[in-house]
RNA sequence: GCGGGUGUAGCUCAGUGGUAGAGCGUCACGUUGCCAACGUGAAUGUCGUGGGUUCGAAUCUCAUCACCCGCUCCA
C-alpha cells in the first residue's frame, strides 16, 4: 500500500500532480488558505457528488439545500455561537504549553480538568481570573501562568458600503444553522413530513487558534452537512442508522476498511446540546500515523430548534438595542414551546411537537484528503516503480483517456472522434504525444481507470484497446461498444 | 501565540563568501506499434521576502512570510 509516510509527500504529491496548492503562492502564501488545481478541483467535485447522490438523490426523506454564507446575527446569538464560540487560553511560563483556563485543575483537590463549552467572552475576559493556585497540565508546575488571552473563533465582515451605516456580520462557522433557519420554509413548501433530512454543502469559516497539517485543519473549510429531523424516542434508533450509513459511504467509495473507525465522545466530551456523538476517523500518515476525524455523527436533540424559537422572540430587544448583541440576551423559552413556530405537526398522532436532530457533518476537505491519500499507491513492474491512484471510478478526476497508439496512419483522426463521441457523457482526456507505455504510467498517476488506444487493428476490425488501471490488463472492444463499456464498468 | 525544524528549477535535493547545479519531470523534432528507462535539441530560478555586514551574500546577520513537528482545537 501506499508509501506515503509524511505528510510532506502528500503535500508535493498534490502539488506534483495539480491536485492542492497554496493559496497565493506567488505572493509568499496565506496561511491556512489552498487552492485546488485542475485534477484537485475534479476529485473534490466528485467527492461532493457523491455525497449528495448518497444522501439526498437516492433517499426519499431528504431534500437539499443552499443557504447564504452571511446571514443574520441573530442565528449565532440564538446558536450560542455569538457568546460561547470563543476561547480563553493561558501560556505556563515553565514549559510554555498552551491550555484553556476553563482545562485547568486546582493543586488542592488535583481533579482532572473537564471538558466545558466555549466560554462567553465579554464576560470571561472581564473576569479576574485567579490562576495561582493552578496546575499545569504538562510540566505541573502550580501558578505560572500569563494573562489570559482570548481567542475570537468567527470571522467578522461588515456589510453596507456606506462606512457610516454598516452591520457587522460573521461568516459562518457552520452550515447547519443555515438548516435550522429554512426549516419552516422546507416545511412549508415541500410536502416533508417528520421523519425527514435537509442536506446542505457549503464553505464555513472558523478563526482557529492553530491550524494544522496541510488541508486537514483550515480556517475556510467545506461542509457536507445534513440535518435529518425526527420524532423524540426515535432519535437513538436514527443515530445508530446514520452512523452505519455514513461509515459505509467511504466503504463503498473504496477507502480501506482498516483505515477506517468509530470513536464513540465520552458523556463529559459532549457539547451541551448533544446526546451522543461518534467521530469516523481515517488513519492519515501525519508522523505518527495518527486516526483524525473526517466527519461526526451526533444527536443534537431539539436543541438548536428551541433555541432559534427563542431569538425569534428576541427580536423586539434586537432592535430595541439597534442591533447590539452584547446588549440583550435571549428570551426564555414559551411554556408551551413544543407548539411554536418551530415544531412540527403529527397527523397520525396528533400532536405537536419540536423534532429531535440527528446530524452527520462530513469535511469535504478532510474526505478528499482522505480519498486521495488512500487510493496511492506504488508497486514494482519490471524492476521498476509504477505510481497509481486507485480512485474508485466515481471519484477519478478523468474517467478514460484516449490515445492513438502512434501519430499516424490515420489514428489520431479516429481516436480524437472517439473522443468528442465521449467527452459529453464522461470526463475524459486526449494524448498523441510519446510512447503509449507512458502516456499509460502518466494516467496511472492521475487516477484514470481507463485508456483507450486506437491502433492499426482498428482500421480492420473496428476494435479499440482498453486497457485497465488497476490490472493492466488489456482488451479488445468494438468502438461502437465503447460507451455502454464505460457506462457499466464506471457504473454511471 | 510559544518551543523545535525547514525554505535553491514544476518535484526531490546538492551547493558554507567569488559567474546558479544535478536527477526526475516538461517542451520540440525524429524514432516508436501496447506499459515511463531510444536519439537530438530546448526552456525554466525575485536562491521565500525585505534590510544589514562585505569589494563581493544562496552562503554571515536582523526582521518578516510560509510550511512541518509539538502545545490547543475541531468538520
Amino acid at each position: 500500500m501506499a508509501k506515503l509516510t509524511k505528510l510532506d509527500d502528500i503535500v508535493s504529491l498534490c502539488k506534483r500532480r495539480g491536485f492542492i496548492y497554496q493559496s497565493s503562492e506567488i505572493y509568499g502564501g496565506l496561511a491556512s488558505c489552498y487552492d485546488y488545481g485542475p485534477l484537485g478541483a475534479e476529485l473534490k467535485r466528485n467527492v461532493r457528488d457523491a455525497w449528495w447522490k448518497a444522501v439526498v438523490q437516492m433517499r426519499d426523506d431528504i431534500v437539499g439545500l443552499d443557504c447564504s454564507i452571511l446571514m443574520h446575527p441573530m442565528v449565532w446569538k440564538a446558536s450560542g455561537h455569538a457568546d460561547k464560540f470563543a476561547d480563553l487560553v493561558t501560556v505556563c511560563k515553565k514549559c510554555n504549553t498552551r491550555t484553556r483556563i476553563d482545562h485547568l485543575a486546582d493543586k488542592s483537590d488535583g481533579d482532572a480538568a473537564e471538558h466545558t463549552e466555549h466560554v462567553n467572552i465579554e464576560t470571561e475576559a472581564a473576569k479576574e481570573h485567579d490562576l495561582s493556585n493552578k496546575v499545569c497540565p504538562a510540566c505541573q508546575a502550580v501558578g505560572k501562568f500569563g494573562e489570559p488571552m482570548a481567542f475570537k473563533l468567527m470571522f467578522e465582515t461588515q456589510m453596507g458600503a456606506n462606512a457610516d451605516d454598516q452591520m457587522t456580520l460573521w461568516l459562518r462557522p457552520e452550515t447547519a444553522q443555515g438548516i435550522f433557519a429554512n426549516f419552516r420554509n422546507v416545511l412549508d413548501s415541500t410536502r416533508v413530513k417528520v421523519p425527514f433530512g435537509i442536506a446542505q454543502i457549503g464553505k464555513s469559516f472558523r478563526n482557529e487558534v492553530t491550524t494544522k497539517a496541510f488541508i486537514f485543519r483550515t480556517r475556510e473549510f467545506e461542509q457536507a452537512e445534513l440535518e435529518f429531523f425526527c420524532a423524540p424516542g426515535t432519535d437513538e434508533d436514527w443515530y445508530e442508522h446514520w452512523k452505519q450509513q455514513r461509515f459505509n459511504w467511504y466503504l463503498d467509495l473504496g477507502i480501506q476498511k482498516e483505515n477506517l473507525r468509530f470513536r464513540d465522545h465520552d458523556p463529559d466530551e459532549l457539547a451541551h446540546y448533544a446526546k451522543a456523538c461518534v467521530d469516523v476517523e481515517y488513519k492519515f500518515p501525519f508522523g505518527s500515523g495518527d486516526w483524525q476525524e473526517l466527519e461526526g455523527v451526533a444527536n443534537r436533540t431539539d436543541y438548536d430548534l428551541r433555541q432559534h424559537q427563542r431569538g425569534m422572540r428576541t427580536m423586539n430587544d434586537w432592535f430595541e438595542s439597534k442591533g447590539d448583541l452584547s446588549k440583550i440576551t435571549l428570551k426564555e423559552e414559551a411554556e408551551d414551546y413544543h407548539k411554536g413556530p418551530l415544531s412540527f405537526f403529527d397527523e397520525q398522532n396528533k400532536e405537536r411537537f419540536i423534532p429531535y436532530v440527528i446530524e452527520p457533518s462530513a469535511g469535504v476537505d478532510r474526505s478528499t484528503l482522505a480519498f486521495l491519500v488512500d487510493a496511492y499507491d506504488e508497486e514494482e513492474v519490471k524492476g521498476a516503480t509504477r505510481s497509481v491512484l486507485r480512485f474508485h471510478p466515481h471519484l477519478a478526476p478523468i474517467k478514460a483517456a484516449i490515445f492513438p497508439l502512434v501519430k499516424k496512419d490515420g489514428m489520431p483522426e479516429i481516436a480524437t472522434k472517439l473522443y468528442d463521441d465521449l467527452k459529453g457523457n464522461f470526463a475524459c482526456f486526449y494524448d498523441q504525444k510519446g510512447a503509449v507505455g507512458r502516456r499509460y504510467r502518466r494516467q496511472d498517476e492521475a487516477g484514470t481507470p481507463y485508456c483507450l488506444t486506437i491502433d492499426g487493428q482498428t482500421k480492420e476490425d473496428n476494435t479499440v484497446t482498453v486497457r485497465e488501471r488497476d490490472s493492466m490488463e488489456q482488451s479488445r472492444i468494438n468502438i461502437d461498444q465503447i460507451k455502454a463499456y464505460l457506462r457499466e464498468k464506471l457504473d454511471l
